[in-house]
DNA sequence: GCGACAG
DNA sequence: ATCTTGTCGC
């Protein structure tokens, strides 16, 4: 946990700077605009996870989903070593090039499930300098990207304050959400309630290529609980039992995440709005 | 000045 | 990020 080298700091601090002029904050897409998504075919989700004691090797997943229906396409995941840090403002240099190296792979083996949308497991332009994880990828990669965090990052003014609590108790049922602005009131992001069952919001920001109230929307439409289901998806690498306890095997159990299982039962019940099935 | 701070 | 154990409820 040695101090992040204060040069390479201000390197990445212009980086930034510099990609942030590409972030296009509006809706891009023609589905966008559909009250009910329709051109939406496929939304996909990247994460990485990590074992216990060591964080410099990781396995980086993508997933892509069919939408509505939630239904695995593709799956990939990889380990890889990673070359930089976690430090907090700065997660696109550590995440985002083993994310879209996965992105680049799926491009050549199967180009026609390329995802219309990507759910990033971190922030958009909810970030201290407007550019987030979601907002690296998205203009590296030229995809539509939702950044969806599910902590608060403590930016410009907006803290786990009991004004933020008090705003978080008054979301009553899953889709209610308030505005997360800036000490000069521009918005930043949105703090939505995802699911009827978790009272603990999900951090909502523009990556890319998407405005704010339809990348809250979508989020929405996209969650069987608390995280949406192509972030959620990722950690379900449980396919093929690993023969030894390899760690440089991203089959191997200490990167398998929980089965999947989509019983009826657990689903989030304001999600019906988009099915033709039972109300609440 | 010190601490807080996505994954 | 990751670890940790059971428990209560639909």
């Amino acid at each position: 946990m040695a101090a992040p080298e204060a040069e390479l700091v201000l390197k990445w601090e212009r980086e930034q700077a510099r990609l942030r002029e590409s972030v296009k904050e509006e809706d891009t897409e023609d589905w966008q605009r559909s009250p009910d998504f329709s051109g939406l075919k496929r939304v996909g989700g990247v994460d990485l996870s990590f074992i216990k004691g060591d964080d410099i090797n990781a396995c980086a997943h993508l997933v892509v989903l069919t939408y509505p229906h939630m239904k695995v396409l593709y799956e990939d995941c990889k380990m890889v070593t990673l070359n930089a840090p976690y430090v907090a403002g700065f997660l696109g240099f550590r995440e985002a090039p083993p994310l879209l190296q996965a992105l680049e792979k799926l491009k050549n083996v199967q180009p026609n499930l390329m995802p219309q949308v990507l759910f990033v497991d971190g922030n958009g332009l909810f970030h201290y300098r407007e550019f987030g994880l979601a907002c690296h990828l998205g203009v590296l990669s030229d995809l539509p990207c939702v950044g969806v965090a599910k902590n608060l990052l403590h930016v410009e003014g907006v803290v786990r304050s009991e004004e933020h609590q008090s705003q978080i108790n008054a979301l009553q049922k899953s889709g209610d959400s308030f505005p997360l602005a800036t000490t000069s009131g521009r918005v930043l992001g949105k703090a939505l309630r995802s699911s009827h069952s978790s009272i603990k919001p999900v951090y909502v920001s523009v990556g890319h290529r998407i405005t704010l109230d339809t990348a809250v929307r979508l989020t929405h439409t996209c969650c069987l609980y608390r995280v949406p289901e192509p972030i959620r998806q990722t950690a379900a690498c449980d396919r093929q039992p690993a023969k030894d306890m390899d760690l440089t095997d991203p089959h191997s159990t200490a990167h398998r995440g929980r089965k999947r299982r989509l019983s009826t039962e657990h689903r989030n019940p304001s999600r019906w709005l988009f099915f033709p099935a039972p109300p609440q």
